[in-house]
DNA sequence: CTGTTAGCGCCTTCAC
DNA sequence: GTGAAGGCGCTAACAG
């Protein structure tokens, strides 16, 4: 298959590529006959430029990578759909990276990504990470990077989360205003900064309200849901006293449910959950469960729009370009609440 | 920032560009000595081969494409974990673009992925779309094309799908064998094959168990919640018989519950619901809702696969490459369900 | 075993 | 208004 590129519109048209380049980037200096000889053929042919060597002659790719532990997990998916949304609008790609959280992985993309091939990164790091040179690189390599709900407090950059003290803080507080004295908190990986700002939360909020905190009353879990289920039976059977779980991550809320269901706890009546979600078809659980909603979207659209106001100017993302948005509580059973759809493309908002 | 290219390191250590290069592929005709040499420098300077320059050299881009409507959505999200697990394990980056079940959108990034961006591209048309011209450009310029879940029969190329048919059919009948007798058929939109190869089982179920089928009782929604649940409570008015609802997708048992909430109809007493559903908290809620489960991740897997080995060989997707895997019917309340976890990355499925 | 050369397709000075 | 030439960084054919 002959590909199209410019030699050939240039060979059908008697004109040198120089001119049809010009052409077809409407520059000024090109007679409009001839900018519509060119586009005519161009359309013809199904002319595509080709992005390769266009990024390699101008040095940008018109494409950025976003880095997340999973993709199916409705946060990251409603983040991506923001981030595409702010992409497209820039004329931008998004090059999608997995880690399953897990650091190596993390490495070998962050090393990779310092190629050139993304313009700009957006980032929510694996709670396996522990140590983060290898997002040094990436800052020595002058490639703009936001974090996005899982932060990395060691490198200076923009970060875009949720108000996670706050969130801990009233969460806890709804707990024990429904009746709980007895609260665990379940969190999946104790050096991710959520899981330690919605604990500091709830730990204020036990303090403020004259509720002990216990350290035995903190679990840390894992990724595997089995192992998290069987510490979360071991806690209740060792504490029959608690009566209300704070499940710091969705996951962990349906860890809880399974304990629950295998020792025969019936919810809310024997314990109350509460939980960071951001599952739809929770609104359907009724008033078993009470969740924080994370405005998924508008943090992936904040943190690409951050992302690209260093692209575009060409200048470093600063810290002081975090944002911090508000989660909401949700409680359902004696408020209704209503399905919220997914926020679907709209206008494309204003990337300023 | 000087980038480190070939041609620093080849500065640095005396040797040509080209012996660098060759080293750092491990080509047999360099000496293990210089190797060394090279990769110690490479290392040390993080070099990162650019790789822009070598897509337009080699005239591939190691990139696929994935197109779909949305990924806020449990069976895409999965789907993109299935893709990205075999592009990562053939050293393949994965583009996302997102449709919005937009025709519009669709068209434009055909058109530009006809440019060469990616080597390959896995696609669930838009719901929205009729006409599929702009799928032929790809076709013409070669660029390897598989279809999953929901799949263009106008294009002749590999379908990866689940078994739309005997899935509807299994459906309809289980609700049919709680007692249900009068069944009303929710579809998101009458052109994508899925909905229409369910709703064949669906009718040949009812047909074959002597239940007339009804026109009245099958809905069409789109892509609007709200609307959709004003126009399953519609139905609902109109026709007080039913009792079973049969949603060929996620979204439509959303809107189900919700009608049927504002209706004051108790699940599953009153009505039954069934439901193609991809969210392991369904599993949750218990004996109200059955739902189809589609293996989502293998689905994502499978046409990775496909396409990989028309990439890696060279030859073009056929139709006859198609796979039709099996979607799972869970039935809850009467027998229990254990959440299961998301697929997570383990040994790399071979890619034969 | 190593070096020289010639592009991949595009953009962009510089020349006319 | 148009053309010619150089080079982005890499690879691969061809020499030696």
């Amino acid at each position: 298959m002959a590909s199209v590129n410019l030699k050939r519109l240039a060979q059908e048209l008697n004109l040198s590529i120089s001119t049809v380049s010009r052409a077809l980037s409407d520059s000024y200096e090109v007679s409009q006959e001839t900018k519509d000889r060119v586009r005519a053929l161009a359309q013809q042919l199904n002319y595509e430029p080709n992005p390769y060597a266009s990024s390699l002659r101008r040095q940008r790719s018109k494409t950025i990578g976003v880095v997340i532990p999973e993709v199916a997990n409705n946060f990251f998916s409603l983040a991506i759909n923001g981030i595409e949304e702010i992409a497209r609008y820039n004329g931008y790609h998004v090059l999608i990276y997995l880690t399953h959280d897990d650091y190596s992985r993390e490495l070998s993309i962050a090393q990779h990504l310092a190629s050139g091939r993304a313009d700009g990164i957006l980032m929510s790091v694996a709670s396996e990470s522990l140590d983060f040179s290898h997002l040094d690189i990436l800052k020595t390599k002058n490639v703009p990077l936001v974090f996005f709900d899982r932060v990395c407090e060691e490198i200076a950059t923009a970060n875009v989360t949720t108000d996670d003290y706050d969130s801990g803080y009233k969460a806890t507080e709804h707990l024990i205003s429904v009746g709980c004295r007895s609260i665990a908190y379940l969190l999946v990986s104790s050096n991710l900064s959520i899981g330690q700002k919605r604990m500091q939360g709830y730990l204020d909020a036990l303090r403020d309200h004259g509720l002990a905190a216990d350290a035995d009353l903190v679990v840390n879990g894992g990724n595997e849901h089995e192992q998290n289920v069987a510490l979360i039976k071991a806690l209740l059977q060792r504490r029959p006293d608690i009566d209300g779980l704070f499940a710091s991550v969705e996951s962990l809320a349906m860890s809880s449910y399974q304990a629950c269901q295998d020792l025969q706890l019936s919810i809310p009546q024997d314990i109350k959950i509460i939980s960071f979600s951001n599952l739809e078809i929770a609104a359907l659980l009724g008033p078993s469960l009470t969740t924080i909603t994370q405005p998924a979207y508008d943090i992936g659209k904040e943190a690409a729009k951050i992302l690209f106001q260093a692209i575009t100017k060409n200048r470093p993302v600063l810290p002081s370009h975090s944002v911090e948005l508000k989660s909401e509580l949700i409680v359902r059973g004696s408020t209704t609440v209503a399905y919220k759809p997914t926020p679907t493309a709209n206008q494309p908002t204003e990337a300023s």
